[in-house]
Formats: structure tokens, C-alpha cells, sequence
RNA sequence: GCACCCGUAGCUCAGCUGGAUAGAGCGCUGCCCUCCGAAGGCAGAGGCCAGAGGUUCGAAUCCUCUCGGGUGCGCCA
């Protein structure tokens, strides 16, 4: 399916053919045999470096190899040219029959189209949004839901076997905030005036949840003392904080398979035995740390805590796990936490964090170094601010919270699937500015707009030349004989859709789903570029009213641009407009 | 002070596990279209890839240092 990979194959091919020539030494290591599209399509299809990489190991120089690999490769019928540049690039060009043929597999396999076995079924753990059960999920939250799910979802079309899961952060002490919260609020049900004092959360989500305890408790909680109710309160409130932060996943199209609670870690030994384990590995003791240099605390005092050695897994300084009060860290649990996700058998953990979690990497990573003994990798990304705008202004408005803009917000301004593909039309690394106005807006600086523009294009071509008298079922399009598409811009489009499955191996092996976003707006543009040119030269249009022949042919192009659009918006959580309103 | 991320066209950003003459959109300049194959099209100018060293056949990409921006730095998560 992935075209490349068949050329990459060839390329292998031959070498051993050389080797059996005698021309090159047995054993080689082709690991780093490369098969691209050429940065300049001047140059070919696709080049290889092969020449490259092996002359040093095979202690030939570059161009001898390319020389002697360039006939074998050009005996393949669907090698038309190949020949040798500069230092010592194999330069390939494919017989238009080939880019045909991509246009039959991409209607065979439909939805399956670039979908690949380089996952090879591991089982792969993807962590994101994990915010406090303490209120509604805020932008940032929104663009690591987006980042994970659409990471996710391209894990699984790229071959991995993807769990999505939610950390509840419900063990700490911003529940028992929370709680006291939500208690006032149960109090202004049963009739008080009540303030919200600094430091309590402010926001009009709980109002609420203090009717519905109001309601559940009726007056009984009144004259408590704090200690009697804040259990109860807290497990109700967290309960509806959670429902609240479903519901806005779901409004999102984010479905998590597993939403797991810190509060469950505790009380069971897993914080302790976690601990155990680690201390067996000689990776616990009691030590006094150092203050930060150059900016100590004011009121910083020395003071022994229990530590883990993460400097033995390259972290800068050790970490406490114990308080002063004795109690866990934050850290414990996190690390009790990631044991569990080890315990349970993945080959590889993913934590997608907020950028201002950026210190928590390294001290993570030790952890998960230490407990798997170097097995099981953890990546770690960091999604950056988003900066919302409304007309070119900075936008702050909340209708719920108050003081930050929700996903709610965000979700009802533009929709769900507008959120998705501007989130990911950024790179994770980098912050991202979110026009309120400009994703809506309806022109080429508008990828969301371009992308679905095109899929609605091949739809309604399909609907112009059945008016035309030309009308083809799609189903009956597989097998269409495609031999007509030679133009330039034809084939240019058909090898923009030979890269699909590649850019699906790419994005998923450096866990990077924005760069599915950007192909899609490639493609697109590429498509769009083909259907004006059918303005100024009627021969290139794709409905052809007085030959059936070619526009069969163009339609099953067009299908082919569709299903490479469908997966990609797939992958990305968008759904495909069919037309445009 | 230390760690991490970032620095690419006037602006906002891509750049495919190191590849050839570094790309896109906007803006700018010129030409075309007045159109339901509609919600514009085509072409052009514009770069010391922050800077300096290094690694090698080859560096925007890897390493070191410097400068500039962001984030974080025990008993918050």
C-alpha cells in the first residue's frame, strides 16, 4: 500500500543483488536506506541516498555504488529513469501506471487507506487532559484533549493497540477547596447569603451542585462541624465535577477508555509497594536537599524528606515524595500511578501535559526508567498556551466560569470540529493563536474552511456529472481503467496521494497528529489548484460531458482525494463535509 | 543560578528518524476573472535558517558555547 516502502524494497533488492555480484560486502546495515520524495520535483518521483549511507561500511565511494545500483533498479518495469546526482543521489522516476494504480488502491482499501502495521499491536497508553475535578475544562485543557485524542486515533490507524486515559487528579488537597466550595453553595440553597471568600472557587458551576446536595441532604449538613461533612460533600461534588467534565469531552468527541482515580491509590498499599519496589532498587533514602540557587525561598529552611534517586535516571536533582507532615507528594501517587499503567502491560506510555508541567518531565521519566529497568519508554508532550481572539482582540469572556475561557466557550463559537482542526494546525510545542472570527471565515487562510471545501468538491462532482449525463456510481469505479490521467497536475495529485500512507507513519512515529492537519491542507490545495485549472482549460475538468471514459477516471481521482481526506479528518476527530452550507 | 521548550521571508508558521537550489499562508507587486467549476485564479519579489565553533561525503536538523523569548525550580498538582 505505501508506495514508498514498495520502492524502498526494490532498492534492498537490488543492493543484495550486488552483493551477490561480489560488488558489495555481505552483512551490511541498510537500517538507514532511505526512499523520499525529492525535496525538488525536478528531480524525480522519489530518491534514494543508498549510495550514500553504505559507501563508508562498504569502503566504496558513493558514486561507484549508485552507478552500479542504477541499471538493476531501472530493469524494474516501474522504474522509467533512474539516474545518479550529486554526491551520489539515485534519482527515480515511475511510469505513470504506477501513480494510477494508487488511485485503485485507495478505492480498494477505502477507509483503510494508509492504515498501517508499523504499531505492530503495541499496546500504548496515551494520558491527556487529567485536569483537578474541580470545574470546567478551560482552553488549555482543550488543546491537550484535542492533541491526545487525535494522537490516539493516529496510534491506532498507524498500527499500535491505543488505551485513552484520564487521570483524576482527586487525591490532593484543591477536592477539599473544592468541597468547601460546593458547601457554601449548599448553604446559599438552604437560604444564607453567602460570600465566596479568595482562595475558595468563585465560579457559578457550583451554584448547582449546592442545590443538588441541598436537595440530596436537605438540611442535615447545616450545623455540622467541617470534618463531618467535607467527606461526603467532597465524594458529591467531585461525582458531578466529573459528570460536568464528561459531558464537555463529549461535546468535544473525546472518549476516554479509562478514567482513573487517584483517591483509588490510596489505602490499597499500591503508594506503598510502589515505594518498596523502589526502595529494592536502592532508589529511596533520607537526604536534605539544596535550594534552588539564585532564587532560595524566603522561607526556605533545610530539612531532611524522604527522597527517590532520580538522578540515577538523569533528572538534575532527587525528588521528595514524602511532605514535612509525613504525607505523600503530590509525586508519590503520580509515581504509584505510572506503575499501575506498567503493571498493566503497555510497551510504551504517553503523558500529554501542559506546558507549565515542563519541570515534571525528567523527574517522570526517572520514575518510569526505574520501575520498568529501561523497558518501557515514556514520551512526554508538552502542549503550549492557547491565546484566544475575537476580531484580531485578545478574548477572555467566560459565561461560566468567570474568570478563564471554558471548552464550552470555545466549542459553542465555533463547533466541535472547527476546535479540533484549528487546535492542531500548530505544532504541540507551539503556542497557538485561536481567531474565533478567522475559523469561521470562509477563505484559503482558513485551513479548516480550504480542507473541508475539497472534501465537499468531490462530493459535488459527483452530483455535477450525473446532471452532465456522465454520472457514475462510486461503487462502480474500482477497477475504471485509469490510463488517461497523464497530466502533469493529474499525476502531481495522484503522487500527493501516494504519500498518504507514508505521512501516516511519519506523524504517528513522532507522535506529532499536526502534521496530519498540514498534509490535508496540501492535499487539498493541490486539488483545488487541479479543479481551477478546469476554468481556463475545459479538458482538464473532471466532468467531461461528452467522454464517459475520462470522467470515470477523473471521478475515481476525485474519490481517491476523498478517501485521503475522510482518514485524515478522521485521524484528526473532524467530520468530512459533503457539501458546503 | 539551574533545567526544559522556542528562535526559519515584513507577519503567522511548516520543514518528513542529517540530504540536492530551505517551503506555505497572509501582506506586498504585476496580470487575469466579474465568474454558480461560486465563496477568486496565475505569476513575481522577498532568507547569512538568532550568532560562533564542532561532528561528516552533506547540518535549519546532531554536539558545545553565546545572545534573545517563554515555562518551571522542596513541604501545589
Amino acid at each position: 500500500m505505501n508506495l514508498f516502502a514498495d520502492i524502498r524494497t526494490l532498492v534492498t533488492d537490488c543492493l543484495a543483488t550486488l552483493v551477490a555480484e561480489g560488488l558489495l560486502p555481505d552483512g551490511l546495515d541498510l537500517s538507514n536506506v532511505a526512499v523520499e520524495p525529492p525535496r525538488d520535483a525536478a528531480h524525480g518521483d522519489m530518491a534514494t541516498n543508498a549510495a550514500m549511507v553504505l559507501a563508508k561500511p562498504a569502503g566504496k565511494k558513493p558514486r561507484e555504488i549508485a552507478e552500479a545500483l542504477v541499471p538493476h533498479l531501472a530493469a524494474d518495469p516501474r522504474v522509467t529513469e533512474a539516474t545518479v546526482a550529486g554526491p551520489g543521489f539515485i534519482n527515480l522516476r515511475l511510469a505513470p501506471v504506477v501513480w494510477q494504480g494508487v488511485v485503485t488502491t485507495a478505492l480498494e482499501f477505502g477507509a483503510d487507506f494508509g492504515r498501517s502495521m508499523a504499531g505492530e499491536g503495541q499496546r500504548v497508553n496515551v494520558e491527556y487532559v487529567s485536569a483537578n475535578p474541580t470545574g470546567p475544562l478551560h482552553v488549555g485543557h482543550t488543546r491537550g484533549a484535542v492533541f491526545g485524542d487525535a494522537l490516539a486515533r493516529l496510534l491506532a490507524f498507524a498500527g499500535w493497540d491505543v488505551t485513552k486515559e484520564y487521570y483524576i487528579n482527586d487525591g490532593g488537597a484543591q477536592v477539599d477547596v473544592l468541597a468547601r466550595s460546593a458547601y457554601l453553595r449548599y448553604r446559599e440553597a438552604n437560604g444564607e447569603a453567602v460570600e465566596i471568600p479568595a482562595g475558595l472557587y468563585p465560579g457559578d458551576y457550583l451554584v448547582g451542585v449546592g442545590e443538588a446536595l441541598a436537595g440530596a441532604f436537605g438540611d442535615s449538613l447545616m450545623d455540622l462541624p467541617e470534618e463531618s461533612w467535607l467527606p461526603d460533600v467532597r465524594e458529591f461534588a467531585i461525582e458531578r465535577m466529573m459528570e460536568m467534565i464528561r459531558e464537555d469531552l463529549a461535546a468535544l468527541g473525546v472518549e476516554m477508555d479509562v478514567f482513573f482515580s487517584e483517591r483509588s491509590l490510596y489505602g490499597t498499599g499500591q503508594i506503598e509497594a510502589t515505594l518498596e519496589t523502589l526502595e529494592n532498587k536502592d532508589l529511596i533514602y533520607v537526604g536534605t536537599l539544596e535550594p534552588p540557587k539564585g532564587k532560595t525561598p524566603e522561607d526556605w529552611e533545610p530539612r531532611p524528606q524522604t527522597l527517590f534517586k532520580a538522578t540515577a535516571y538523569g533528572d538534575d536533582v532527587d525528588r521528595p515524595i514524602k511532605k514535612a507532615d509525613g504525607a505523600w507528594t503530590y509525586f508519590a501517587p503520580d509515581i504509584a500511578y505510572h506503575k499501575d499503567k506498567l503493571d498493566r502491560g503497555f510497551d510504551l506510555l504517553i503523558d500529554v501535559l501542559g506546558a507549565d508541567h515542563g519541570g515534571y518531565v525528567k523527574r517522570m521519566k526517572a520514575a518510569v526508567a526505574a520501575l520498568s529497568d529501561n523497558r518501557v519508554p515514556l514520551d512526554i508532550k508538552l502542549c503550549q498556551l492557547v491565546r484566544l481572539f475575537k476580531d484580531g482582540e485578545p478574548f477572555k469572556m467566560s459565561k461560566r466560569a468567570g474568570t478563564f475561557v471554558t471548552l464550552r466557550d470555545v466549542v459553542d463559537e465555533v463547533g466541535a470540529d472547527v476546535t479540533r482542526f484549528v487546535m492542531l494546525t500548530r505544532k504541540n510545542d507551539a503556542p497557538l493563536d485561536f481567531d474565533f472570527t478567522k475559523a469561521l471565515e470562509q477563505s484559503r487562510e482558513n485551513p479548516v474552511w480550504y480542507v473541508q471545501y475539497a472534501s465537499a468538491r468531490t462530493h459535488s462532482v459527483f452530483r455535477a456529472a450525473e446532471e452532465k449525463g456522465v454520472g457514475v456510481a462510486e461503487e462502480a469505479l474500482p477497477g475504471t481503467d485509469l490510463s488517461c490521467l497523464t497530466d502533469p497536475a493529474e499525476l502531481g495529485l495522484l503522487k500527493k496521494i501516494a504519500e498518504w500512507p507514508r505521512m501516516v507513519e511519519t506523524a504517528a512515529h513522532h507522535h506529532e497528529p499536526h502534521r496530519i492537519a498540514f498534509y490535508l491542507y496540501d492535499i487539498a490545495s493541490e486539488f483545488h489548484a487541479l479543479w481551477n485549472r478546469g476554468q481556463d482549460e475545459p479538458g482538464l475538468r473532471i466532468v467531461q460531458p461528452e467522454d464517459p471514459a475520462a470522467t470515470r477516471a477523473r471521478l475515481a481521482m476525485a474519490l481517491a482525494v476523498r478517501v485521503v481526506i475522510s482518514a485524515g479528518l478522521g485521524i484528526l476527530g473532524v467530520t468530512p463535509a459533503s457539501e458546503m452550507k
